[in-house]
DNA sequence: GTCTATAGCGAGATAGAC
DNA sequence: GTCTATCTCGCTATAGAC
């Protein structure tokens, strides 16, 4: 992607997160890239254009990081807590991005929609299975595992939320906390007395 | 409010959820309305009027539920315990107007969006006290009580963005799985062995 | 209280010069 | 690849009849 097209993007990025992306008009996002808005015609076919290529690119972005921090790890409940790190990490790192994955679907034509979808849904199965797996296999606490992997997915996700990038906690700090919260408290929780010092010794 | 203004409302809400507050003209909700634009304003003074309207009685109307559900209620943990369910509850029966409140905002003018932050902060106040009493007392355990309170917010709010009417689940029954979730899990977790009975048999 | 008609504006997108 | 100029459309909001 060349220099402009990246500028574009940029500015696209910091707009629809500040204003939204239906109140985002192609005048501002030329004016803050410098350019005429003619010319983003250029680099983009449509508004929507721009819009399906931050979504597509961060949703996609997102996935190759979890699954590079994940890699050589064995252990399910190891594999669970640096995906819950990596996620939380992410949603601090590139929290202009996500933030709109979560609230400008509705920005999207059908097509682009599903498109996006399918990528989403990949990816929150991949949690999904790595709870049910630990869940199956008696490592998690069991429970309700769909409504407990939406609560995880959605806490985790919620962080770009509230993290403020020059707050008090980092986004190192606050991805550990909610590796504890997740996995040694949601998930861990309800073991049974009798094998709660085997699963320490386990570990 | 007179029974025109409501339809409006409610057409508004359907629309604002459906497609957006920007994305939806005066045209769309005059049409749902089964009336002309121009007699909408009669009724608003413009369209942020619709939607500083939905917003703060949606606000309000949370504040009340959940402080009616507390009534009565001594003891912290069971006060967090109706908290949470309560909180989950509404974000399930008013699943619309909830999720609106959640991604709207910046259709708000400064002094609209003032009002608003003014009753959200106070609301997720009385979350983030319930959860410091319970850390200082001891019947919660220690924890970064600001990001913990985060979490189990946004964790609850959360669930508007997955509940579905007609799922397997009703709102009654997420709202236990939540209020299990949140305070025996995430807040009682990591009490140290030693207490473990103890804490048990208090209750 | 609701209507028709329209003002006034800014949006997304395109044409064609350079 | 970027520009100026402009098309066409739909928006919020208002005027004034009924």
């Amino acid at each position: 992607m060349n220099t402009t097209k990246k500028t574009i993007k940029k500015a696209a990025i910091n707009l629809f997160y500040k204003k939204s992306y239906f109140a985002t008009a192609m005048s501002n996002i030329a004016m803050n890239s410098s350019i005429r808005k003619a010319s983003i015609y250029y680099h983009y076919d449509s508004k929507e254009g721009i819009l399906f290529d931050i979504l597509m690119t961060t949703m996609k972005e997102l996935t190759v990081y979890v699954e590079t921090c994940l890699e050589g790890i064995e252990n399910g409940e190891n594999r669970m807590r640096a995906a819950v790190r990596a996620h939380v990490k992410f949603h601090c790192d590139r929290q202009k991005e996500v933030l709109i994955s979560d609230s400008e679907l509705r920005g999207l034509t059908a097509n682009n929609y599903k498109s996006f979808v399918v990528l989403r849904d990949a990816y929150e199965k991949k949690f999904q299975d790595m709870i049910i797996q630990g869940m199956d296999q008696g490592y998690f606490a069991a429970g309700d595992a769909k409504v407990i992997s939406y609560a995880i997915l959605t806490m985790c996700t919620a962080v770009a939320n509230w993290f403020k990038p020059k707050g008090r906690l980092s986004g190192d700090q606050i991805s550990s906390i909610y590796e504890e919260l997740v996995v040694t408290r949601l998930l861990k929780e309800s073991l049974p007395l009798y094998s709660f010092e085997n699963s320490v010794l386990e570990e």
